[in-house]
DNA sequence: TCTGAAATGTTTATGAC
DNA sequence: GTCATAAACATTTCAGA
C-alpha cells in the first residue's frame, strides 16, 4: 500500500493570510466535506470559479490538509477511551525514538503529544474495553521503559470535533 | 444556518457486525475520503455496486458518521495546544449543564470528556498562543466555578489521527 | 448476490466579459 | 472577480446474469 500515513509532512507551516470568504469556505468544509462547489458558492455568496480557485490555493498553501471519513467508535465496539499521562526517567534520543515508533505503530493510539512540565507525554487511546487497554499498556511497557503512568478513563464524551477555531482577520 | 453541530446524534450506538470487505472499505475511507468508488472497488477487489451498497449501509448503520476536511492548525496560526485537567467541587445538575454549554459554545475547545476518578474533566484546547489560552481560561472560570485547573502544554504533536482501529472479525 | 452500463450530477479547466 | 461552457470524472440507479 502507498502508506497513507497518519502523521503528515513535517513541513514547518507558517500562518497564512485569509480573508472573510476564505474563512467561510474553510468553516463550511471543516463541518462537511461533501458540500458541492455549488452549495459552497451559494453560501459564501460568490460563484463557482472563485470559490474553486480559493480552495485550490488553500490546499496548496497547506491550510487544507486532507479529507477523511469519521467513524463512530461505539458502532465499532470501541467503547473505552483513555487519556494516559506518562512520566519517564529516560530522556536520551534513542529511548525517545523507540517510544515514538511504539506509539505510531499502535493504531489504538489516536493522539500523542510531548508535553512541557513534569508530565512528559499524554496519549489518547481508544479501545474496546478495560481489558483491551490493559493489553495495550502491558505491551507498551514491555517495549519501552516508562517511569510512571496514570490512565484517565473517559465516562462521557462531552464534545469532540475536528473543526478548528478559524481566527478572525484582525491581526 | 441549519446548525451543523459538532456533537452529533445522541443515538445509543451498538456495535455492528462487519466482514473483511467492510473493514477494508472503512479503513480506506478513514484515511482518505476523496477516494472514488472505482478506486475503492479496485482495492477491495469488488465492483462498484456492491461497494456502494456497503457504504450506504454503513452510513445507515451509523458506522460512517460524516466526512470532514482537516485543516492545519499551524497554517491557521493556532500554534498552542493545551490539555486541561479540571477538578470541580460542584456536582449538581445545574452546574454541569452550564459547564457543558460553556464548553460547547467555545470553538477553541476541540475535545471534552467527563472522567472517572479524581480528575473530573479533561479538555483539549487549541489556541494561537499562551495569551489566548489565558483569555480562554479567564473567560471559562468567570462563567462557571471550577475548583482546580491544571494546564498541560503540548510541545510536539507526535501522532494525531482521526482513524480508529477497526477491530478484526474474531469475536 | 454480483456485473456492467445508462442517466445524472460534480469537478475541473478555459475562454469571454 | 463573474458567467457560461465543455470535457473528464464520479455517483447513483437499474436491468440482467
Amino acid at each position: 500500500m502507498a502508506e497513507p500515513d497518519t502523521h503528515t509532512a513535517p513541513i514547518e507551516q507558517t500562518a497564512v493570510r485569509l480573508d472573510e470568504v476564505d474563512r467561510k469556505i474553510l468553516s463550511l468544509l471543516q463541518e462537511d466535506a461533501t458540500l458541492s462547489l455549488d452549495q459552497i458558492a451559494e453560501q459564501v455568496g460568490a460563484s463557482k470559479t472563485p470559490v474553486w480557485n480559493r480552495i485550490r490555493k488553500l490546499r496548496e498553501a497547506g491550510v487544507i490538509r486532507r479529507q477523511v471519513t469519521i467513524l463512530d467508535p461505539d458502532a465499532l465496539g470501541l467503547e473505552a477511551c483513555f487519556f494516559v499521562l506518562i512520566r519517564t526517567s529516560e530522556h536520551d534520543k534513542d529511548w525517545a525514538a523507540r517510544f515514538l515508533r511504539a506509539l505510531r505503530e499502535r493504531p489504538e493510539v489516536i493522539e500523542a503529544h510531548r508535553l512541557a512540565g513534569d508530565i512528559d507525554y499524554i496519549l489518547k487511546v481508544q479501545v474496546k474495553n478495560a481489558r483491551a487497554y490493559d493489553r495495550f499498556y502491558q505491551s507498551l511497557i514491555s517495549e519501552v521503559k516508562i517511569h510512571n503512568v496514570t490512565a484517565l478513563l473517559s465516562m462521557e464524551e462531552i464534545k469532540a470535533t475536528t473543526a478548528l477555531p478559524i481566527p478572525d482577520g484582525t491581526r
